[in-house]
DNA sequence: TATGAATGAGAGTTCATTCAT
DNA sequence: AATGAATGAACTCTCATTCAT
C-alpha cells in the first residue's frame, strides 16, 4: 500500500503532501476534510495520496507524529533550570503556552478525530497522562521539600493543575492571545503553586512579577 | 417540516423520540447516531422522526436543551447559602459535581458534536461563559470582601479556575468516580481559594475537611 | 442494513430486484455486473438495492438460493421411479439435464464467483458433494444388487460418473442443446451403467433407446 | 509497448518475470495478482513489467503459452506404444494425469481468467477442443476395429469421456493425489473402455490390474 | 533498460432526507 | 399522525497503466 519514498522527488512530493494535509485539516478539521482535499492542495492527483499514506486516518496520523514529538520535547525543561522548582514550574509553564501556541489547531483536530478514531484517542491521552505525570511529580517535589502541603495526592490534585493550564492555554489561544506568554506563564505558575499551599511567589530567571491585571 | 404535535398521541411520541434520542446518543454518541437507531429505539418508524423534527441536528438540539436547562439550574446555590463565600463556592462545586455526573455522557456528545455544527459549540460555549461569569464573579466578591488577592484580573483567571473544574470532573467521572462528591468538591473549592490567595479553608455547612490521600 | 420488506411495495420492489439482478448477473456475470446495473434493470435508484440487500454478494446470495433449491429439487427422482435402479438412474440424469437447461447461466456465474468469494465456491462445492453421494449411492446400490462391478471403490469412481454428466450437460447446453432431452439422459445413463460394468441397458417407462448417431 | 528483449540482460529480466508471474499467479489466481505482484517477485521495479508486456493480459498470456505447450506435447502417447489402443488409451490418461498434476494450478488461473478474458476462454476451449479430437479419435478407432459399440456418435459422446477424466483429475488433484497415478489412469481407462462397450480390460504394458477399493 | 512516481476512472457503500400511501 | 420505501450525493479506496527521469 503505502511506501517509503525512495527518490528526491518522492520524498519532496511526500513531505508537500503531508505540509497540505496539516493545512487542509487544520482548516476543516478532521471530517470536513477530504483525502482530494489534501490532493488538491499539494497540486497531486487523487491516488497519489495513496502512493504514500493508506488512509485518511494514516495521513492524519503521520501529520500529528511531528507535532506531538514536538510538544514533547518542547515542554522538557533545560537541566540547568530544574534546581529551583518555582523556575521549573515557571519555564514549564512558558514552555507548555509555547508549543501549544505553535500547534493549537493541530490539536484540536487530533481532538477532534479522537470521537471517532480509537487511536486519537490515544494519542490524546498518552499527552495528558505526559501532562499529569509531570504535575504529580512537579507536586512530589514541592511537598519532599516541605513547601506544599502534604495533605495533598498528587495523583488526585494532578488532573485539576493540568486542567488548569490547558483550558487556560486554549482560552487565551482561541481569544487571540491577549496577554503576553511570560505574564500568562507566571500566572498559572502562581496558581499552581498557591493551591497547592506553597507560600511563595514563583521565580523567573529574571526576577519576579504577578499577572496584572490586562 | 417538523411540528408541534397537536394531539395527545403526538405529544406522546414526541416524547418518547426525545428520550430515545438521548439514550441513542448517549450510547453510540453523536456522528455514529443514525436516525433509523433513533426510530427503532422509539419504536416508531423511521419516517416518523421527521415528523418532530427537521433534522438529525434539531434532534440533539432539543435532547440536549432540556439537560442545559438542567445543568444551569441545578449548579444555583439556593439563597440561604450565598452569604458565606466560601460555603457557596463548596456548594457551587458540589453541585456541578453532582450535575455533572448526572449529564457527563451527553456534554460529552454535545461536544463532540460541536466539531461538525456550529450550534452546539454555541451551547458548549454559552455553558462555559456562564461558568466563567460565576468563576469571575465570585473571585470579585472574595476580592471585595478583602480576601482574595486583589492583584488579579478576574475575567483573565476565570478559564484557570473554570478548567481545574471541569478537568477535574471529567476525569473523575471517566474514571468510575472513586472519590466521594463532597471530597472532591471539598479540594476543588480549596484549590479555589488558595489559587487566589484566600487564606482560610473552605466550609461546608457542616466542617471543613481537606481532601485526603486516597 | 437490508430489510425484509413489510409492505406490498416493498415486496414487488425487492422481487423486481431479484429479477432484474439474475437478469444482469447472467447477461454480464458476476465481475462485470455493477450494482447499479441491477438498480437500472429494475428502475429504481442506486440506493435502493442497499434498502433490501447488504452487499453485491447478498444480491447473488439470494439470487442463486432460490435456483440451487430449484435444482436440488428438481433432481430428486420420485418415490415410484426409485425401485428399478436404471429407471432411476435415467429418470435422474433426465432431470438433471433439465434443471441445467434452466438454470444454466446462473450456474456459471456462482461458478464464476466461486473464484472470488468463499461463500460461492462452498454453495459450488455443496453442490457437487450432493451429486457425488448420489452417484455413489447409486453405484452401492447396483453393486448390493450383484450388477455392478464390486472391485470399483464407489467414492473414488463417482466423480468420474458426476463429470461425465456435468461436462456433457454444459457443453450440450453450450452448442444449443441439439440433442432431445431423452436421447441425452439415455446415453448418459448407458454410458453410466456400462463404465460400473452393469451388462443390460437402461429402461425409461415406455422403452429403451440408445443415443443413435446425431 | 512492450517490446523482444534486445540485450542479454533484457532477455534475463524477461525470463525472470515470466517465472515471477507464473508463481505469483499460482499462488493469488488472477483476480488477485496485482501487476506489483509481479515485478516484486521478479525484484524489478513496477514500470519494468511493462517494458516487456503490454499488460496483465499480455503477461498471463505469455506464462501460460509455455504450459499449454507443455501439457499438449506431454499428453501425446509416443508411436510405439499407439498400435494398442487400450495401452494407447491407458498411456493417454497417464500422461495427461501427470500434465495434470504438474499444470493443475496454472489451468485453474487460466480457467478463473477465461470469466473475464475473452482470450483465455479461447485457450481453454482450444485444449479442450484437443482433448475431444482426441477422445472422439479414439472411439472412433475402437469401432473401427469392432471393438467399440458402433451406435455410439463419437462426436456426441467425447463430451462425457472428456468430463469424466477431467472432472476425475482435478478431484484427485484437490483431494492430495492420494491414489497412484497408475491405478487411476488404469481406472478411467477402464470406466472408459466399457462405456463404449469395449469388453476387454486396458492393458499396459507391464499387464493388468484394476482401481481397486481404496 | 530500468525506475518508481503519478494518474484517474471507477467501484461499492452509507445515510440524511423526501415522498407516496 | 404514521409508515417505510425511495432517493442520490458523497465518500474512501484500488490498481492497471502511463510517464518523466
Amino acid at each position: 500500500m503505502s511506501s517509503v519514498p525512495l527518490t528526491d522527488r518522492g520524498r519532496r512530493t511526500r513531505s508537500k503532501l503531508l505540509l497540505a494535509a496539516r493545512q487542509v485539516f487544520e482548516e476543516r478539521g478532521w471530517a470536513d476534510t477530504r483525502m482530494s482535499d489534501i490532493a488538491r492542495a499539494a497540486k497531486v492527483s487523487h491516488g497519489t495520496v495513496y502512493t504514500y499514506f493508506d488512509s485518511k486516518d494514516q495521513v492524519l496520523r503521520e501529520a500529528c507524529a511531528t507535532f506531538v514529538e514536538d510538544v514533547l520535547t518542547a515542554i522538557r525543561v533545560p537541566d540547568d533550570m530544574r534546581a529551583d522548582p518555582s523556575v521549573r514550574l515557571f519555564e514549564g509553564h512558558r514552555r507548555y503556552l509555547e508549543a501549544y501556541s505553535a500547534n493549537a489547531r493541530m490539536l484540536e483536530v487530533v481532538e477532534e478525530a479522537a470521537w471517532v478514531e480509537p487511536y486519537f484517542r490515544e494519542v490524546v491521552e498518552h499527552l495528558r497522562e505526559v501532562f499529569l505525570e509531570r504535575a504529580a511529580g512537579g507536586l512530589r517535589d514541592f511537598q519532599d521539600r516541605g513547601l506544599a502541603d502534604r495533605a495533598l495526592d498528587p495523583r488526585m490534585v494532578a488532573p485539576a493543575l493540568v486542567g488548569m493550564a490547558e483550558a487556560f492555554a486554549r482560552r487565551w489561544h482561541e481569544l487571540g492571545e491577549q496577554y503576553a506568554i511570560d505574564d500568562v506563564a507566571r500566572l498559572l505558575a502562581t496558581l499552581w503553586l498557591r493551591a497547592v499551599g506553597v507560600a511563595e511567589e514563583p521565580r523567573a530567571r529574571t526576577g519576579a512579577a504577578k499577572g496584572a491585571r490586562a
